[in-house]
DNA sequence: CCGGTGTTGTTGAATAATCAACTAATATCA
DNA sequence: TGATATTAGTTGATTATTCAACAACACCGG
């Protein structure tokens, strides 16, 4: 590596308001999950991915992928799922070794239940923070973002997020 | 609560987005800093912020605000950090309760010889991956978003964030 | 069909974060 | 002053996450 590039002040000024940024509307979200709903951000979307599916159920790479858990992040969480109710393992019908998450449907019922509480606070903490020009231009970003991040995944070799 | 208003379709895509962005520039910069220098990005944000104050040394109460970890977990992670030898607590000499975490030569050196590399990365994962005018209408954005969390943050009762 | 290789998912140990309870010191105010 | 409330920070228990090792199965070439 050659010198490195230090960061600008308005870069570094950038930089540190984005993750206060970050960390401010997750903190948020997650607060009121859990408060009103006794659900983490993390398990949420765990639900919502599996009530999207067809047949509400997902093999657990993909859900893994889908929530960006670990696998082994996953196995923990779906057994924690699975003790409240919300969620049974079954086997995959089409390969032995794997197994299929779906949701219960008092698993579906508890994330109907406090799925509008979370919307309105996504509200709260992002949407209504923004003007519907900046919300455009932070779709973009956002892209943007993740596709460099992609670009740089093709060349990962990580055990689990690849 | 008067009835939720539901996210529209684009609301819902950008809010996702927005979500991967940033746990994929978060992933990519703990995974490097680990990586490189064994140091989680929220023990580099504490001594970031030890390394800019006066003296090299904060209060744990200001320490915690500024790295927004709440008291406890500042608490255990300066308890390692003081085992790696790069922070030591003195007592507060103007308050018989307070701790005072002061950033050692050894943490100093540390965090020199990480901040290369992590920037080299946020330049990958973030700054290079924009245009100079996203990056401005990313820090307007994120302003804003810190600037809405700040306002509902007012009436906030919590232990440890206000 | 058999052996090597990669994939799927789980497990238990180690590490980290959260939560509630607590000590000790300070601030407030009658 | 003295009673009470606040604030600073720590601690230990609970819970969550990561990490490395593993078992079971699928796939592929000979």
């Amino acid at each position: 590596m050659t010198t490195a590039r230090w960061l600008t002040a308005e870069e570094q000024r950038i930089w540190r308001l984005f993750i206060q940024a970050c960390e401010s509307v997750f903190a948020a979200t997650d607060t009121q999950l859990i408060r009103d709903s006794g659900i983490p951000h993390g398990y949420y979307e765990i639900l919502v991915h599996l009530s999207e599916a067809p047949g509400r159920a997902l093999r657990m790479t993909q859900l893994a992928h889908a929530s960006t858990y670990s696998k082994s992040r996953l196995s923990h969480a779906v057994a924690r799922l699975e003790e409240r109710g919300w969620v049974v393992r079954r086997d995959c019908p089409t390969d032995r070794r794997g197994q299929v998450a779906q949701l219960t449907a008092e698993g579906f019922a508890a994330l109907a239940a406090a799925a509008p509480g979370h919307v309105e606070q996504v509200r709260k903490s992002l949407i209504d923070a923004l003007t519907p020009e900046q919300m455009r231009q932070l779709g973009e970003i956002a892209a943007a973002i993740n596709a460099a991040a992609a670009d740089s995944g093709s060349k990962c070799h990580d055990a689990d997020l690849c």
